[in-house]
DNA sequence: GGAACGATCTGC
DNA sequence: CAGATCGTTCCC
């Protein structure tokens, strides 16, 4: 098992805010896009919200699988949004990668949203900014293209622990996290 | 086979 | 606040 994978070997609920502050590195022809996890949200298999909730199935499958890979899903007949797999094979979790603070390749990252401003503060828009779509969904993301790079976890008192956004279930439950003061988390 | 809906975003 | 837009799931 690779670093990565025994570190992700969680909780998503310890993973999503352990994650915070690590980088999301996805390699294009034309260059390096790099951006700063600052919010993250945190699905498990007993909640009804999460995609896991009633079992495997093909759309599904890759959250079932060993910690470490990416669960990308279309949803609304246009966005994509990626997650990051945790915990054992079998278990169904993972934590949603809400936003980004963007650090390099901006012009790509403006290019492939259409705007140059709110370029992935949002689910759907790091995405598209990043260029992620269903083709990586299942990739290992310890290695090119896409490429998570743990850093040490942000301190305690740099996390805000809040509730879920933009969704019809436990909307109550604290599972969502980001980086105190950061000025590029999602809007509600 | 068909209906309902969604871990969203945008522009009005 | 409604529309876009289609894959997935669930029910008949």
């Amino acid at each position: 098992m690779s670093n990565l994978a025994t570190v992700l070997d969680d909780s998503p609920v310890r993973l999503a805010p352990r994650l915070l502050g690590s980088l999301l590195v996805r390699d294009t022809p034309h260059g390096q896009i790099v951006g700063r996890i600052v919010e993250t949200e945190a699905y498990h298999q007993s909640g009804v919200a999460s995609h896991s909730y009633r079992g495997q199935t093909p759309r599904n499958a890759v959250m079932f699988g060993p910690a470490g890979f990416a669960y990308v899903y279309f949803t609304y007949g246009m966005h994509y949004c990626c997650n990051i797999v945790t915990g054992t094979k079998g278990e169904g979790s993972a934590v949603l990668i809400r936003a980004l603070e963007p650090l390099e390749g901006m012009e790509q990252m403006a290019k492939n949203r259409g705007r140059d401003d709110e370029l992935t503060n949002g689910p759907a828009k790091l995405c598209q900014a990043l260029n992620i779509d269903k083709s990586l969904n299942g990739h290992d993301l310890s290695m090119p293209p896409l490429t998570l790079v743990l850093k040490d976890p942000p301190k305690e008192s740099e996390v805000v622990q809040s509730t879920r956004i933009g969704i019809s279930h436990e909307q109550h439950q604290p599972w969502r996290f980001y980086l105190k003061d950061c000025e590029f988390i999602s809007k509600k």
